[in-house]
DNA sequence: CAGCTTGTATAAGTTGACTTAAACAACGCT
DNA sequence: AGCGTTGTTTAAGTCAACTTATACAAGCTG
């Protein structure tokens, strides 16, 4: 005989997805893909183990679509457009509306090969986009890789640890980071 | 019957050692804890598998091995001084001698529950000391949070970059690295 | 050469995580 | 009332990775 449940949350099928989402992403932005369970995914969305099943294929099925959601979201409010000054508060503005998605995408995705493609569905700072406009301002040279690589990730950084310091004013902020990413070209060009 | 190898490469164990704590370093350092798996390991050192078991209980023992070695590299070289104007050049150097080992620690040790606190072991860039050094110079406040968080983001993964990059003009880099590294600190006290 | 050490090959045991299956309960709509 | 949908519980299947065991080959050293 199997014991009935008391108090079944239900819910129309499309909300029960975003909210499982919700949770996954969550917890994904944790640990990334390999050290987190589904079974803690299930328990973050205080759900069973085998409605995640209902609603994805797989571990990386659900994954690609916690990934492909916070892609989105992040091109609706930044766009592609080209690195322009208000890229940066346009940046800020995205992580600020789904924080956990944004350290996914940058902490995580990153640097998980089977899933790197992902990201850079998005143009936006990605290394081509990078090179091209650094590639106006800085000779060639191991100088202009080391800015290439190095840019994104200062302004990236810059976002996260902006989320995790509170994200104190968003205006401020944004000036400030401006300022370190201009430092950092600078840099690249030569101290003297 | 077994087939009996032919080039057996025999070495004195403590060589052996080294050599597999060379290649775990450079397997680890691609793909992290988790994601590595010790068939991968043991192909990097082109050695059997069961002849790990023979120098390492397990797997994290192994790993803890890889990461005390490291740890220990960067220590000696770069002292677990204050932060003046040598830290970074220091770093440099460190980094240099053992890439791999600095990629490991800054890349994936620091993000790994299990063992954060081996990087922790080492007081260089760990925030507690830099809080201490910032707080000198930064006003209390989620800006001094930031900053704690973000400098030593910035410092190292300048550093990574720079490895990236082929490792170009170490004494012209040290000062690069420092112009992005003040212009943080600048930032993080207002740009006004 | 006898024995310890270094090494390989092969096989089997163990475990945790992903995955699928089956049966049952309750809500809501026609 | 009947029926599809949403959900739970429980159990079992699968598979890769870690781990251990056994047997054998070959160098080095007293």
């Amino acid at each position: 005989m199997v014991a009935g449940p008391q108090n079944v949350r239900r819910m129309p099928r499309a909300q029960r997805r975003e909210q499982i989402l919700d949770a996954a992403t969550r917890a994904f932005a944790r640990t990334g893909y390999v050290a987190t369970g589904l079974d803690g995914v299930a328990a973050e969305a205080e759900v069973t183990l085998v409605l995640l099943y209902r609603h994805f294929d797989s571990k990386a099925d659900l994954y690609r679509a916690v990934l492909d959601r916070a892609c989105a979201r992040l091109e609706a409010t930044v766009g592609s457009g080209d690195y322009d000054e208000g890229s940066i508060s346009a940046l800020l503005r995205a992580a600020a509306e789904d924080p956990d998605g944004f350290r996914l995408l940058f902490r995580h995705a990153v640097r998980e090969p089977d899933f790197r493609d992902v990201v850079n569905g998005m143009q936006a700072m990605s290394a081509e986009v990078t090179r091209r406009e650094l590639a106006a301002v800085i000779p060639e040279g191991p100088w202009l890789d080391w800015a290439v690589q190095y840019v994104p990730t200062v302004t990236l950084e810059a976002v996260i640890a902006w989320l995790d310091a509170g994200q104190p004013d968003p205006d401020q902020a944004a000036d400030r980071i401006a300022l370190v990413v201009h430092s950092a070209i600078r840099a690249a060009n030569g101290v003297d």
